[in-house]
DNA sequence: GATTATAGCGCG
DNA sequence: AAAGCGCGCTATAATC
């Protein structure tokens, strides 16, 4: 037995593939831990997993240690990731005081752990990595040049443990704090297992949108062709190269075009499509034309799917705390910008339905509760929120309150927005005055906080400079604006921040209780799928968009999986909120393509 | 020749 | 028709 903070912690196993687990003394401030330096080929003989599913794992990295878990089809009912705990409490301002605050920057503190890249690749194949699983822990001993921060051992993790303990007990708000943490760490095992699972991808039906909309696929055998665009991109560059009288042209290259526009007499500064749409001329039609389908076929088209869809699944990374707000990030294929026109190609598996569930307003909502305005909230009330506006009268028209909305939680201070924005200041002063106080802190250089804890980021060092150079007495009005412009920019990050932010928490948390409810409803009876173990027979999520999520479901199970999804959302709902009730509606549909069930 | 920066556009 | 926030990715330009 020993201590660490408010915990008591059991070894289970030692040695190589040390497995420690406890039991904490109850209360859900004392959750049971257990702390993995190195996992096993196979987790399953400690009987720490499912059976035991009280326990919950504590390891440095959910990225490193669980694709291998996964791999062998061992699913993790909790965990504690340290790193991620590390960095939100670290800089979380309900904690400032705490020795967890003032150690020297290390190994937790690194956005993503160096090894990471490896264990993704190979779990993109599905394989373990073999062969290294007991070898050195390539992540502290880097190859060669720099060495970084050494990864942590057990004994490291149990004072990371300490440290957290202490300084989340120590704080403003533990119970908000380790729900953050708790979600965070929720948030980092779906990641791993929507990885693991991939989204299902249809890719005769991408191959189709791509010809549809293309032409045909040029030729790539062989030598590469200087000029191999697909046939319909081809024919409007050869309409644009006319109508610019530019034969050469190379309407890829930005200088070019604008050039050749320049020459023709336009007025184009740039080359962004809103600003052509303003411009009168016969090459323009096509310009834009060539510009849609050259981002589609760069982005999303066969080199894509070449690239990153293998085994009809597309397995992007994840990267969980990867946004400063707390949002996701993710690496590999552009998981989070998927266009809509690709979106037919997300497509179950024969017998399996999807489940395509997202949180109507979510933002707006989340401020009312942040906020405590109840006004606000019960504008939302049983309806869409900016149909609740109209209805009490606050603007006109819905398309006047979602404009007003956004600018309030942007910051905008021009055009439609900012002209209904006086309106909705007034309907709902408190979640005005919320936002308003988030921006004036930011201009102020302050840290704002979202509900649950996590801290935006200080203005770094050249935010300072620029504003010391204002101050000077002889300073340019130059750079006087130049610092007043900065100021206001920085305090729409902060505005923005506690909003965003808050909403990734109310995310974290729906996800969170999906997968929880999700592998509750247990296996299907029928045949295995296409789906790897250990959701063969299950439903599990397959994707993630800030407030979008996507369930793959066997058919018979796709409305209870749904329903399930719809309970989550008002349990997320009340863990933030507590008794102040906002509604958080979802827009759910079951259907056999993404596209389908968003109704496009 | 290899790296870094920028413009532009996809998503929420 | 876009602005106001947060991202990732690509092709090309610029730079080493």
């Amino acid at each position: 037995m020993g201590k660490a903070g408010g915990v008591v912690l059991r070894v289970v196993a030692s040695g190589a593939g040390a497995v420690v687990d406890g039991i904490g003394p109850g209360g859900a401030a004392d959750e049971p831990v257990a702390v993995v330096g190195e996992v096993p080929r196979s987790a399953a003989p400690f009987g720490v997993v499912g059976a035991e599913s009280a326990s919950r794992w504590t390891w440095d990295d959910t990225a490193h240690w669980y694709p291998r878990l996964l791999a062998d089809g061992v699913r993790v009912e909790r965990c504690l990731d340290l790193r991620l705990a590390h960095r939100l409490v670290r800089g979380s301002a309900y904690a400032h005081g705490a020795p967890l605050a003032r150690v020297p920057a290390g190994w937790f503190d690194e956005v993503t752990a160096p090894a990471d890249a490896a264990t993704g690749a190979s779990a993109v194949r599905g394989q373990p990595v073999a062969g290294t699983l007991f070898d050195v822990d390539a992540r502290g001993a880097a190859s060669d040049a720099s060495p970084g921060p050494v990864a942590p051992d057990a004994a490291a993790c149990l004072a990371e443990v300490a440290l957290l303990d202490e300084a989340v007990a120590g704080s403003a708000h533990p119970g908000r704090l380790r729900l953050l943490v708790a979600a965070e760490s929720a948030g980092a095992l779906a990641a791993a297992e929507m990885h693991h699972a991939g989204v299902p991808w249809d890719v005769a039906e991408h191959d189709r949108v791509l010809s549809a909309l293309l032409g045909a696929r040029p030729a790539s055998g062989g030598r590469t062709v200087p000029d191999a665009r697909p046939e319909r991109m081809a024919a409007l560059a050869a309409q644009v190269r006319a109508a610019l009288d530019a034969p050469t042209l190379n309407p890829d290259s930005l200088p070019d075009v604008l050039r050749a526009l320049r020459r023709a007499g336009l007025p184009a500064t740039s080359t962004r499509s809103w600003e052509l749409r303003g411009l009168d001329h016969p090459a323009i039609e096509p310009l834009l034309a060539y510009k849609k389908l050259s981002r589609l076929h760069s982005a999303n088209g066969w080199a894509w799917l070449d690239r990153w869809v293998a085994g009809g699944r597309f397995r992007p990374e994840y990267v969980v705390g990867g946004v400063v707000t707390g949002r996701w990030g993710s690496s590999g294929g552009g998981a989070l910008q998927l266009p809509r026109q690709v979106r037919s190609a997300v497509r179950a598996d024969d017998g399996w339905s999807l489940v395509v569930a997202d949180a109507a307003q979510l933002e707006p909502r989340v401020l009312a509760g942040l906020a405590h305005d109840e006004r606000m909230a019960a504008a939302g009330r049983g309806r869409d929120l900016y149909q609740g506006m109209v209805d009490a009268r606050v603007v006109e028209e819905r398309a006047q309150a979602k404009v007003g909305m956004l600018g309030a939680l942007y910051g905008g201070t021009t055009g439609a927005s900012a002209a209904v924005l006086p309106r909705i200041a007034r309907a709902f002063p408190r979640a005005l005055g919320h936002v308003e106080a988030a921006a004036r802190a930011g201009e102020r250089g302050e840290v704002v906080t979202t509900l649950l804890g996590r801290s935006s980021p200080l203005p770094g060092a050249a935010w300072a400079q620029v504003q010391a150079d204002a101050l000077d007495p002889e300073a340019s009005r130059n750079a006087e604006s130049r610092a007043r412009a900065q100021t206001r920019a920085w305090g729409r990050f902060t505005r923005n921040f506690v909003v965003q932010g808050t909403a990734a928490e109310w995310a974290l948390c729906w996800i969170a209780e999906v997968r929880r409810r999700l592998w509750r409803l247990g296996e299907h009876d029928g045949p295995p799928g296409r789906a790897p173990a250990p959701f063969a027979r299950r439903p599990h999520l397959v994707y993630f968009l800030h407030d979008e999520l996507v369930v793959h479901a066997p058919h018979a199970w796709a409305e209870a999986a749904a329903a399930e999804v719809r309970d989550a959302a008002a349990e997320a709902g009340r863990l933030l909120f507590g008794d102040f009730a906002v509604d958080f509606p979802l827009s759910v549909a079951v259907g056999d393509t993404y596209a389908a069930a968003k109704g496009g």
